[in-house]
DNA sequence: TTAACACATGAACAGATATGCAGATCTTAT
DNA sequence: ATAAGATCTGCATATCTGTTCATGTGTTAA
């Protein structure tokens, strides 16, 4: 299931290749921006284009225009195209998993080191 | 289900709010690091103290601690003292999940834009 | 054709981030 | 007590990232 990430214990444990660790950091990173968590949000209310994107997340258009092309490299949005606009709408909803299981995540507990009695 | 990530459509759709949005790319910024994936898939199969963990990923073992810093303020990772030495752990499995979807993700094909005829 | 509009793109700048080094803390061993 | 070991922390720095500004491309309207 977890393909590179197995659970068995080995001798000498490998984890993530340096290449897989790196596609998976890729793709963590572009969801690690606010305004691109909100310009996504909005897109999965409904589709909107560029113009009025950037209004609603008040923007710049440029910087909107720039935060999408990030979005389409990583395929979280399609895009379509009326005459002189460009439409656009969340592509894969995968995303909204991430955004629950994320959410659970960032309401649990914190807690403490434990403290034991004999070293390793 | 998803809180401030209404489905329904509005007259003007606000999406997240902006500190929801920020905390969620925190969140998402901390697996932004392909360093940091590889610590958390060995402590996956293992729990590990900080020394040999920087040994498994090939690290300055001062890299490793702030890295582990970072893990431990986002509670992706626990960790217990053995006399001088720190063992880490994988404290919250939900990354398992998050993994899985994500792997899933970045196999998924790459389609174009459509043409349309009539402007908006 | 010309002008206005919508969007994309490239360069540049400011702010954020990861890493390495040096030093500090705390623990165990002699 | 002294030394050595393991980890953490603050600082400096090189690199990366997001935004802005200016410009380019393509489309619609006059």
């Amino acid at each position: 299931m977890f393909g590179e990430f197995p659970m068995a214990e080995e001798s000498t444990p490998q984890g993530l290749s340096v290449e897989k660790a790196q596609r998976m950091a890729e793709f963590f990173s572009v969801l690690g921006d606010p305004n691109r968590w909100r310009i996504l949000s909005i897109l999965a209310i409904q589709e909107m284009r560029v113009r009025d994107l950037a209004a609603a997340v008040d923007m710049n258009e440029s910087a909107v225009s720039h935060q999408l092309r990030v979005l389409r490299n990583s395929r979280l949005v399609s895009y379509r195209k009326h005459g002189r606009n460009v439409v656009y709408c969340l592509k894969d909803h995968h995303i909204l998993n991430l955004y629950r299981d994320v959410s659970e995540h960032l309401d649990e507990p914190l807690d403490e080191p434990v403290e034991e009695e004999s070293a390793i």
